[in-house]
Parts: C-alpha cells; structure tokens; sequence
RNA sequence: CGGGGUGUAGCGCAGCUUGGUAGCGCGCCUGCUUUGGGAGCAGGAUGUCGCAGGUUCGAAUCCUGUCACCCCGACCA
C-alpha cells in the first residue's frame, strides 16, 4: 500500500463496506475491543477470533508493513510457513506432550495427527536442518508473518488475547553465543523502533521464557491499564515483568528478642493477623503449602505483604502445585496457622532470600488459633532453602541502584528469546563447524504481535470520540468531510482537494455518503483518521476550510488556495515522526 | 475446569414471574421536507424467540438436555 509518492487511489466512504456502530457491543470490555468493532475495523467470528473488515486491514497491513521493513534492516529475511503442522514434529521437540490443551489439534481423513502452529520453532528447525549444513552458511535469520492459533483457557479482550492472531516470528541459527547476543540485541533494536514508528509508550522488561524455553529472554511491554501483564520499573532504566523481577524485599522485622508463643484466636489471614498484632502486614510471613511432580510437600514462607510469584515458585519446586485442604490434613498441616516451627516430618522449609534478612519472624504455631512471634532461623527452627519467591511490588526496591520501584500494567506485544541448543538438540539440527564436527544450531526467537499491535495502539490512542490513529498506520492520513452532496460548488472543491493531495502521495479518504454532516464528524472521529478538512458551503463563501487535527481536537481555517500546500506540509512534517 | 449470567429482527433490548397469534428503539426500504455535530413527518419490510426433546388443547414463557457467548475464579496467606 501507501507509502509511495505516486498518487494513491481515494477511499470513497460510500462505497467502502465500514459499517460503524452507534451503540457498544455488550461483550467489549476494554476501549480497544469496543473502539476496533465499533469503527468497522473488524468483527467477532467466534472467541478470540476475529475478521478484519476493510478499514481494519489497512491498519493491520501498516503494523506489518513496519515490522517487514524494520526485519528486512535487520537483515532477517521473510519466508512464509505453513500453519498446519504434522504432530510428528512435536512429538521430535517433545511438546505434543507438554504444549497442553492449548496446542489445537486436528487429524486428516488418515487419522494422522497436526496441529495449527501456535509458534513456529519445530518448522522451522526442521526446515533449516537439512539445508544448512556448514558455519559458513551462518548466521542466518529467517521471519514470517503469519496467523497463530492458541486454544487460550479464556480468551478476552478482542485482540488482547485471542485465539487467533497474527504474529511477526523470526528464528535466528548461529555457531556462537556471540553472534546469537549480537543478532538478539539487534532484533531487540528493531522492536524499540517499530515501537516508536506505531506511536507506542513502551518499556523493554526482563521476562520469563516460559513454554518457549531457553534462558535469556525480554519482553516490550505497551504501557495500559487495560494490560494482562505487571511490570515494574525504575528511574534507573531498569524493568521487569513482575513474574520475575528480582527486586529487593524488605521485610519489617517484629520488635522481640526471643520466641514466645501466642493465641491468635482469628481467622487465618494475614491481613486479621497484622490486624490482632497490630504490626504491618510486611513484619509477618506467609506460609504456602505446595508439593512438586513427585509429591514432595513444601511450605513456602514469604513476606506477609507480597504474592507468591508462580513461576519463580516453579523454579524452587518444579511442577509445584497447592495442596487442597485434605491433602493440608493428611499431611498433619494446620491451614491458615502454618509455620516452620515443629512441621511434620518430611515437609520441606523454603523461604524468600529477603527473609534471610530477619532474623526473627511472626508465622503459624502449625496449631489452630496460636502464632509464634519472634521465632528464629537457625535457633528455633531451619530453612532448607533459600529462594526467590515473592511477586516485586511497587516499593520493593531496584536489584540494580535500590532505588523503590514503581508499578505499571502493560500489553505484551513482543518478546525476544535466546533459545540456545533447546530445539536444535531435541531435533538433531546440527551445522558442520570449522573442526569438521557436527554441532547443534545456537537458536534465538523473536516474535511480534502483530493484532495485538492495533489494540496496544488503540488503548493508547483513543478518548470518548473514538481512536486517534497515529497516522504512521492510520486508514488513511486524511479525511475530506463534504457537508452536502447537493452542492456543486462543495462537491467540485472536495474533487480538487482530494485530488490535489492523493497526487502529492497523501492518503485520501472521501466521506461522500449522503449523510448528515453530524453523522460524518461523529464517524470520522471514531475511525481516528489523523486529519479532518471539512468543506461547506459555509467555507467556501467565507474562502477558508476547516482543518482539525484528531490527535489534539485542535482546528484551524486555511485559506482554499492554501489548502493542498499546508496539508501537505503538515501531514509530511507529521509523517516524519514516525519515520 | 469451578461459579455466575445471557441467547428474542442487522445492532441494542423488553416480553418469561402468572403459557393464549412476537414487541420497542436504532438501523434498513419508499416518498416529501431538512442539510456545519448521530434530522422530521408519513408509509413499509424483516424473526426457525440458540438447538433438541418433554409437559400442555396451546410454549419465547414451564421442565430436561445440549450448544454458543460473556463475566469472575482457577492461590490455602
């Protein structure tokens, strides 16, 4: 589409199928979900699946078209792969198995299995396998753009989390982690731009690799509320999803010089405890009881005032899951009055690393309405481990200045991996090295929301009108708003205008339905295209058009022999931007 | 998967308690008027009441099942 300086063709409202909503859809709950199906940019198949009517796709085309050039600057090369996947290629990576009731499944008219990709790396390792054969031939980095399906446990939010979406996804090879951490930084380069070129506020966060796998991996975060994820940040630059964050935790420590055991007839909370005690939340410690895969039972104590972090809980207990409350009374476990002190035989004490810093806690009497308070470490009881367990919070403070951290929620719409030998060892995927020994690719992924772009964007961009697109992917960068149709003076001005201006390379759309003029203005504000220029009769006699900005409602009169140039000028200044 | 809720015209909804020929607003079609912020008047079209069973003389309404969609949860502190 649109960037060449040649003319554009004129989108013509009246003949463009964008059937706008006066009224919400009840199911949308966040601004971009509403807004998206409202403009006509798209409507609901079924949950979490979306078609994109024709005003949504250009915007759709634009993310992509940014992704495409800043990859190809990169020199990432796209391809195209196909989404049906044969399930002898995850049963080789092993995650047939271990992708879980999200992978979708399909069989074909033999009963063999596949499965619709919900990423891309078994593909694509098999692909690279058997045509890359010498550390000559790398590195190499290879992207597509293409649709993904994941059967999400719950699917919301229009595009937020979808079952189907469309994602930018590059997978790099390499025969050293040298020039994996060289492309991988370069990948992150790019994402930092592409943010910037959609007009997104964003934050790069240390992340988890979750069920992609490998070790080192960060996310790009677009700040909203409307977001699933938490991070925290810090002036220093330093940011983190809060599933991972490695921030300082400082418990309060309770004012005692020795264990003394205390009838705590309350309810089992924390928040009734601090309350009976009169001390803060943060001066008590939580206690969770969990088992691993084998069935190994742990009680997990962590500062009374955080959340235990699932997934560095995972790393401590592997599989972890909670006990129910018979498998808490089989064990001999008091539920609500847990502590470290005279647990069952067999349980497993694990605790936060900042409660290392206290040396005497407030925690369960492991007996019904008793606590201790100043039960000691070492002395009164032992901790067999010590680990990274609590969910950061705002305060907690940064593991790199100490300085306190502040919250913010974000929409992931990218995030990098180094997977290292993970894929490539698991499917036999080697390179012939220098010493003419086989070796397995050192891999890297990178991947990129592409749906998930619009509604970043769209919670970004919009107020109670409609979207403000910002007009590096806008439908189109202007809309000419003729107030009649029964006008020959109007209609020959709009003519010359749009004319002018597509011939100029601008993008023009025409709003030349036999609407109101209210019916148009209310429109053209909720589609979000950047630039208004309404043409009445009213302006033509007076000799000056009405020119208004979307982004910031602001309106000005140009005089009509001014009109082409300045809007020109303005749009051009504009595109600039997001160059 | 657990809990809650909703399926009635293209969209948003009422009707269901107490069974008796399916309604409202917007949109759509026709005509006239209007024409710078979601027009007015007049006329008109549109429904497997999610689906399948059952009860009944009769079911949108009662019962059973089922499907879809939405919300909350899937953490004991």
């Amino acid at each position: 589409m649109p960037m060449s300086a040649q003319t554009t063709s004129i989108l013509k409202m009246s003949q463009l199928f964008a059937p706008t909503l006066k009224e919400n859809p009840v199911d949308a709950e966040i601004a971009s979900h509403r807004l998206l199906v409202r403009s006509a940019m798209m409507r609901k198949v079924a949950s979490g699946i979306y078609s994109f009517l024709p005003l949504g796709y250009r915007v759709l085309a634009k993310v992509e078209q940014i992704v495409r050039e800043e990859m190809d600057k990169i020199g990432s090369q796209e391809m195209k792969m196909s989404i049906i996947q044969p399930a002898e290629l995850w049963h080789e990576s092993g995650r047939w198995d271990v992708y879980g009731p999200e992978l979708m499944r399909l069989e074909d008219r033999h009963g063999h299995g596949f499965a619709l990709s919900p990423t891309q790396e078994e593909l694509i390792t098999s692909l690279v396998r058997n045509e890359l054969r010498s550390y000559k031939e790398l590195p190499k980095s290879l992207y597509h753009i293409q649709w993904k399906y994941r059967d999400e446990i719950r699917p919301r939010f229009g595009l937020l989390r979808g079952r189907e979406f469309l994602m930018k996804d590059a997978y790099s090879f390499h025969s050293s982690q040298e020039s994996l951490q060289e492309h991988y930084d370069e990948q992150a380069k790019a994402y930092g731009r592409i943010c910037e070129r959609m007009g997104l506020d964003y934050r790069c966060v240390e992340a988890d690799s979750g069920q992609i796998g490998g070790s080192v991996s960060m996310e790009f975060m677009a700040l909203a509320d409307a977001g699933e994820a938490e991070l925290v940040y810090c002036k220093c630059g330093y940011a983190a999803n809060t599933e991972v964050a490695a921030a300082v935790v400082k418990p309060t420590q309770y004012p005692t010089d020795k264990m003394k055991k205390m009838h705590t007839p309350i309810e089992g909370t924390i928040a009734a405890l601090a309350e009976f005690l009169k001390i803060d939340q943060s001066a008590t410690v939580k206690a969770l009881s969990v088992k691993d895969t084998a069935g190994n039972i742990a009680v997990l104590f962590i500062p009374g005032d955080h959340e235990l972090g699932e997934i560095k809980a995972n790393k401590a207990v592997p599989g972890f899951e909670f006990l129910t409350d018979e498998e808490m009374l089989d064990a001999g476990l008091v539920k609500g009055f847990m502590g470290p002190v005279a647990l069952p035989d067999g349980v497993r004490v694990i605790a936060d690393q900042s409660l290392k810093e206290i040396p005497r806690w407030v925690v369960g009497a492991n007996e019904t309405d008793f606590h201790f308070v100043g039960a000691a470490w070492g002395k009164d009881f032992t901790v067999d481990d010590w680990a990274d367990l609590s969910t950061a919070k705002p305060g907690d403070l940064c593991p790199e200045c100490s300085q306190k951290l502040d919250q913010a929620r974000g929409i992931e719409v990218s995030q990098v991996f180094q997977l290292g030998t993970k894929y490539s060892d698991a499917m036999q995927a080697c390179y012939m090295d220098e010493d003419g020994s086989d070796k397995p690719f050192i891999m890297g992924c990178y991947g990129w929301g592409v749906t998930r772009s619009l509604a970043a964007i769209v919670e970004q961009y919009n107020d109670e009108g409609g979207i403000k697109w910002p007009i590096s992917v806008a439908p189109a960068e202007v809309i000419l708003l003729p107030m009649v149709m029964n006008d020959e003076a109007v209609l020959a001005e709009t003519d010359r205008v749009a004319k002018a201006l597509a011939e100029r390379g601008i993008e023009v759309a025409v709003d030349d339905r036999a609407e109101r003029a209210g019916v148009k203005f209310n429109d053209a504000d909720l589609i979000g295209w950047p630039y208004q220029i309404v043409i009445g009769k009213r302006g033509i006699e007076s000799g000056e058009l009405e020119f208004k900005q979307r982004s910031n409602g602001e309106k000005q009169q140009i005089a009509l022999d001014d009109v082409v140039q300045k809007v020109f000028e303005l749009i051009d200044q504009e595109r600039v931007r997001y160059l």
